[in-house]
DNA sequence: GTTCCTAATATTGTCGCCAATCTGATGGAC
DNA sequence: GTCCATCAGATTGGCGACAATATTAGGAAC
């Protein structure tokens, strides 16, 4: 029962580390990880290294083959585009089941959260923003009750984290954002299934289709950073 | 670009024979899998039996807590519907898109296997059905070139494992599934994504369901198995 | 000059061992 | 008789070394 600190896990650590080093951008696209040298830079075995390698291939963020050791699987554009059309399915998924299974006190939640993002909005804070969208998704995806979903929506979000900052600085989208996420939770509120399941579709389309425009600049930037292996 | 026979992959056994002994029942719910007894039955030494344990964590048929090793996560009945209904999202996705992106010979592909379930249900060969029926499905998600839809369906289906005969079982079902498969064939073949989309919803719907019917006996059966640590 | 074969190197796959941690039992104190 | 501390057994976490495989460089034959 007690929160046990439990530091000084290695394979913990040195997942932490890789994710972070992937997920800045301090290694590259398509950069080959070689056990022998990740030994040497993190400080810990090759075991540990290799099973912190697994539970990247898990998140999707590596690609291994077999003889041919681990590479970065960056996130393409286009593959952005799928992950977000795939959260959209199993969001609408979980917004239906929020409006079924949702307490009192989730309903109570996901409106205090909602009235937060005009305050954040109103100060410029785009990047509060941000967090405050993750956690009303989170939160709903909780009040759905839906395990499998749950799981689901989290692993595909560990692979948007490149993206994560992208679609809301577009100009004007982020008024367009706040109506879409009211709907979503007066749907979930008025225990109205198919409504709350609409709106989070209409949510997230827009999220996908923003998205598809911003296609331009930056992938060109992945073009020129990609190399051979 | 050559096969690669690849034969007397160690982690690959081990994984498989695990798998194996998971789906079919020889290892029953939340049994413990110590890692030196696997080491002496499979033959083959810890670091393999932990990278196999991780490869079977990652398909959830397993599941890991620190310093307590590992046990045989079995899929309840319930669990299995929000499989279905999780997969029932992102396969009406994958519906909408095959009817975009399928080629002729895709669709030909389709009308072929699909043309092939009457006789099988004609002949009783249930057996023969569920597996065509798992064909049409991939074969779908394949014209809908939809990366991400496909590898999460393909690890939903895998957990799936030890229901996939149950719902065909059930009387009177083979008939009403052949005509659900009939009108999404015919939804993408028309290239109409809404319609279908509808039908694939449709049918996973009538799995989903028909699934939650049989939870009876069968839920009786895996508390029964049910064992404390 | 090109191509194919061979060998050297680099890298991953697998193994056995020791340390850290958790579980359960035993024994003493109240 | 009950409860808590201590200790022994069991089990997993982490490490270094060896074997198997793929990649690459070099040289010989045509």
């Amino acid at each position: 029962m007690a929160p046990r600190p439990r530091a000084a896990q290695a394979v913990e650590n040195a997942y932490q580390q890789l994710r972070d080093d992937i997920v800045s951008g301090r290694l590259t696209a398509n950069q080959r990880l070689v056990e022998a040298d990740l030994t040497e830079s993190l400080g810990v075995s090759r075991a540990t290294i290799r099973a912190a390698l697994a539970k990247l291939d898990h998140d999707g963020l590596i690609v291994r083959e077999y003889n041919h050791g681990a590479r970065v699987r960056m996130v393409t554009e286009d593959e952005a585009v799928e992950i977000v059309q795939a959260r959209s399915a199993l969001e609408a998924l979980a917004a239906h089941h929020a409006a079924l299974n949702a307490t009192d006190e989730d309903i109570a939640d996901l409106r205090a959260i909602r009235a937060e993002m005009p305050k954040l909005i109103a100060q410029g804070d785009l990047l509060g923003y941000s967090e405050c969208n993750s956690r009303l998704h989170a939160r709903i995806i909780v009040a759905s009750r839906h395990a499998i979903a749950q799981r689901l929506i989290t692993d595909l979000k560990a692979q948007m984290v490149r993206f994560q900052y992208r679609t809301i600085l577009v100009p004007g989208r982020s008024k367009q954002s706040l109506a879409e996420h009211t709907a979503v939770v007066k749907a979930i509120a008025a225990r109205d299934p198919e409504a709350a399941e609409a709106a989070m579709r209409h949510h997230l389309r827009c999220v996908a289709t923003t998205l598809s425009q911003t296609t331009g600049a930056q992938e060109q930037h992945a073009r020129d950073a990609r190399q051979a292996r």
